[in-house]
Order: structure tokens, then sequence, then C-alpha cells
DNA sequence: AGAAAATAGTTTACGCGGAAACTAAATCCG
DNA sequence: CGGATTTAGTTTCCGCGTAAACTATTTTCT
């Protein structure tokens, strides 16, 4: 196929020209992609992708601060604070407000919490590396690489 | 710095464990620094980004129709309605009802349009190359080629 | 031809994520 | 100390993008 045209069912060759090259296109359509295969292979468990990063992160880091937890992984303030409540509600995450800050807010995991990621953590990771579909393993590899550089975080 | 961590300012070190490995996790932090950077060199044109690449699918391919530009760009119907409506609003783009098929609808760029196109070309297309900051030459090359191959745009 | 099915796009209703304004608590500083 | 500033989170309001239902038109099938 030729260079910056795909084939729509119906239609004559449309040209794309310069967008292929644009990695804001690809970028969002990579991440339609990747958000297709989260709810296909861990949609069932009743969580979208930035609360099960969430979730992991408390895992790993009880006691954490909200606010670090949404300085870390860029999900601003006002959102977090649904995302947070969303988790709590299902019983995965408590909050705490320290006493020496009381201004400040804490999450750990709950036990029910601790036990979904026990469960679950086998998918999750499983899927980290089925979720690379069309590319070998050596290109997965240097994807993750060059993302990892892109986006600052080594 | 310590492999999947990340230091934030007036916390302990806080450990990512296996998300920084995570496509889905990397590709939304990738797009949202691609978005901020959008804005930062081509917000001045009033214009988002979905806007501005369907501005340019039309540019490149007049007369094409919606439907067809929605699914080369994965857009979904309901939006690509008001997309186009929010473009047909500024006067880029106009629609037009074809008679041998009065359910379809036609777009094509309005004079103002395509002279919008003509006098951004540069802006868009310079910026395509500046959005790749922290990657070399060489791995902006590569990384295009992988999201490419990964997205199936080739 | 005429009913049934398919197709193109629009409308409506909704959830996610964000900006700005707000509340409460801690810190600064005169 | 006590007012001003800063900090942590929350609340309110809004726009984007989507699913589902709907309208209009075309195609299919008998």
């Amino acid at each position: 196929m030729a260079h910056g045209a795909v084939q729509d069912a119906d239609e004559q060759e449309i040209s794309l020209g310069d967008i292929t090259q644009s990695l804001g296109f690809l970028i969002r359509i990579a991440q339609i992609k990747v958000f297709a295969a989260f709810y296909e292979g861990l949609g069932q468990f009743g969580l979208k992708p930035g609360e099960f990063t969430v979730l992991w992160v408390i895992g790993l880091n009880p006691g954490l601060r909200q606010g670090t937890v949404a300085n870390t992984l860029r999900i601003k303030p006002a959102h977090m604070t649904k995302l947070t409540g969303r988790l709590v509600d299902r019983g995965l995450v408590s909050r705490e407000t320290p006493p020496d800050d009381r201004r400040a807010v804490r999450l750990k995991l709950t036990p029910e919490g601790q036990s979904f990621v026990d469960t679950h953590r086998d998918a999750f990771l499983t899927f980290h590396f089925t979720e690379k579909d069309n590319l070998s393993s050596e290109e997965a590899d240097q994807f993750l690489l060059l993302l990892q550089k892109f986006t600052g975080l080594h």
C-alpha cells in the first residue's frame, strides 16, 4: 500500500499525507488500540485503566499521599478526588487523614484491595505483554524504551 | 535514577513497579505531553488536534464523505457530526449532500479553509518535527516507525 | 411494487477529565 | 501572637467523546 494512504471499504484511496508522520496522531490511534485491548483483557474486573494503575501504585506504596499519586501519574487533583472516591466506594482503598497534617489524605489498600491486587497481578502483568501485538519481541522492547525516553520515565 | 521509580519533591521515592513497562500507561503520558506541545505550538490558531487533522485530510481529499473521514481517523460518527459542525461554524469547511445519495455528506474546504491550510501548513509540519524532543533524530525516526507498525498505519 | 433490512448521519443523554473557585489547614513573617 | 500567604484537597461547572436511540434514505428480497 502506498505511503501515507489507507484504503476504505467503499471509497477511493484516501491520502493522509504527513499526518502519518505525526506523533500526536499516531499516539492517539495507539491509545485507542491499547484501551480496546485493556477492556478486552481486563474489563471483566470492572476497573478502568487509570483506576487499575492507581490501585497498583497504592499497593506498592502504602500510605502515599493522594496528591503524590496524582502528580506521579499525571492525574489532575480534581480528577484524583473522584477516582479515589470510586476506589473507596468499591471498598478497595481507604483514606486516612494523618494527624501531623490534617489537610493531607493518605491512601492504602483495604484487605479487599490487597487481595484484588494479589489475585489479578498475573492478569495485569500478562496483559502488559500481550498488548504489544503487531510488534516482534525486540520491537516491543525498543518501543517501550523509546516511550520511556520520550515521556521521561526511566 | 532507579528503575521503575520516580522522585517527587516532598516525598520518599515512589515505586512504580511494572507500570513503567505498560504500553497503556506510557502512551497516556506521551499523549499528555504531545497535547501540551500542540497547544503550545499551534494553540494560537484556535483549533484542537482532531480538528486540525480533519481539516488537513479534507484538504487532501476534497469531497470526501464525512463517514469516511471518521473511519479513517478513528472518530466516532456522533463526534464527527459535532466536530464537522465546529469547522463549518468557523467557515473553514462546507457540507454538501450529493444528489446520488441524499443520506451522505461530502466535505470540502471553503476558500477560507483552504487559505487557512495553505497559510499554516508550515507551522503544522514544523510542529510535527519539533514535538519529538527528548529523542535524537534517529530515535525519532525509529519511534515513528514503531508507532506506525503498532497502529497498523503504514 | 412494496415490505424488510441496511446504511448515513443526527440527536439525546451520559461519564470522564479539567479549570476555576472554594474550604480548611499549615506556614510565614512582622 | 495574629494577619497574610501557601498548600492540600474538594466542589462546581463545563466541554469532549461515546453509546443508544432516532430519522431519513437506499438497497434487498420476494
